[in-house]
DNA sequence: TTCGTTAACTTTACACTGTTAATTTACTTA
DNA sequence: TAAGTAAATTAACAGTGTAAAGTTAACGAA
């Protein structure tokens, strides 16, 4: 093994350990109450390390959740097996608000907090590829189903059909995140919610004999 | 007028002003990149001032959006004159929409930001009033077409369908302030959005008669 | 009128934050 | 062995929200 190979292995490992120290502090509190130097104290290092290695706050974090939406896209690979595509909307949008009610400050961080979008040479999202990219997972899920005539004859463009899917998914999440411990809004399970919300979002969209 | 009078509506008028220079700021930035120092200078006070009058600095934001969230309620009020609740549900969706769209920054803090829910004592939001809370004229509209038999048989419990038809606004909302800038997605217009989630959720929830 | 009280505001200070710059340390290579 | 390089460190910066202490002015009672 040349030098070059063992610093770049070492370097990995510095950076996997950071990663797990940030994770393990990640899980139970929000983004903005995790602070640099406290990751760097649990993972002994000291808070410029993850600089150099991250570049951000924001690298590191979004580092932690690249890493962990891996479980988000094992489930999408099993749904992708479905065969009828509204089925697979359907088993879709459940295991999207399930994820998002497990991984709480992850879903938090990707998907409701304001930052620039990370640097794609860092982080490379294919976007244009169904298997790594939920949104792209959900278009094309709702093209196919377009393509087969499933869908009212107004629901024609699938960028818009999807939006409208996937903003009923995340203003559900969105809000139980944000809003579920608000006493004075009586919040009914997101199970039953979510169940609701997925049958009369499709039945809405699809074509009445479906 | 007596001393103490006096005393008080000084007080109101330094807490206007103060509301004011907060607001001037505030319409163009988030409530994170607003510093207390900033709104203090440009009110001609200094930065404890703000905490005696509001608290907190979530205080201060909280009593801005307060206040402008009377026009929210102006045009539910204009809404509440509407005699079909399912037009209702329709009619509030659209200005729910267009409130947020122009009050970005008002709705990012009060519906998508995690504070503790503020101290009632100040700021005293009745509940159970529709004309004042934005959430209980939804579930008084929706618990109207409920016991008109408009909804489907499975929709009994108003406030699981309240909690539905509001996570898909809110969604779609949420959705375009946080990643209504990220090129990668090509967001539809959101007025095209905010029509075929509203006839494709009611749609789907009412009876099919309808 | 004068004195003590009170309220409102300011200055000062604290404990943080993310980040940058300068510096040390260790290792590799010529 | 000497030079160079990468990666860590410490120190420092410019902020933040907020708490405590100090100042000033107005008021009510003697």
């Amino acid at each position: 093994m040349s030098a070059k190979e063992r610093r770049e292995q070492e370097r990995a490992r510095v950076r996997a350990a950071l990663i797990d120290a940030g994770r393990a502090m990640f899980i139970s509190q929000p983004y903005d109450e995790v602070s640099l130097r406290a990751v760097a104290r649990t993972a002994g290092y000291s808070a410029p390390t993850i600089l150099n290695h991250f570049g951000s706050k924001e690298g590191l974090i979004f580092a932690i959740c690249e890493q962990d939406f891996g479980a988000l896209r094992a489930r999408f690979e099993r749904i992708a097996k479905v065969a009828d595509p509204v089925d697979r909307l359907r088993r879709l949008g459940e295991a999207y608000v399930d994820f998002a009610m497990e991984n709480p400050h992850h879903y938090r961080f990707m998907f409701m907090s304001n930052h620039p979008a990370p640097d794609p040479a860092q982080f490379p999202i294919d976007r244009s590829n169904p298997d790594l990219d939920a949104y792209a997972f959900l278009r094309a899920t709702v093209a196919e189903a377009i393509a087969t005539g499933r869908f009212r004859p107004e629901c024609k463009d699938a960028d818009l059909v999807a939006q409208v899917i996937w903003s009923g998914g995340h203003g559900l999440v969105a809000l139980h995140l944000t809003k579920g411990d608000d006493p004075a809004l009586t919040f009914r399970p997101i199970k039953a919610a979510a169940r609701l919300l997925i049958d009369a979002t499709l039945r809405g969209l699809l074509k009445a004999e479906d």
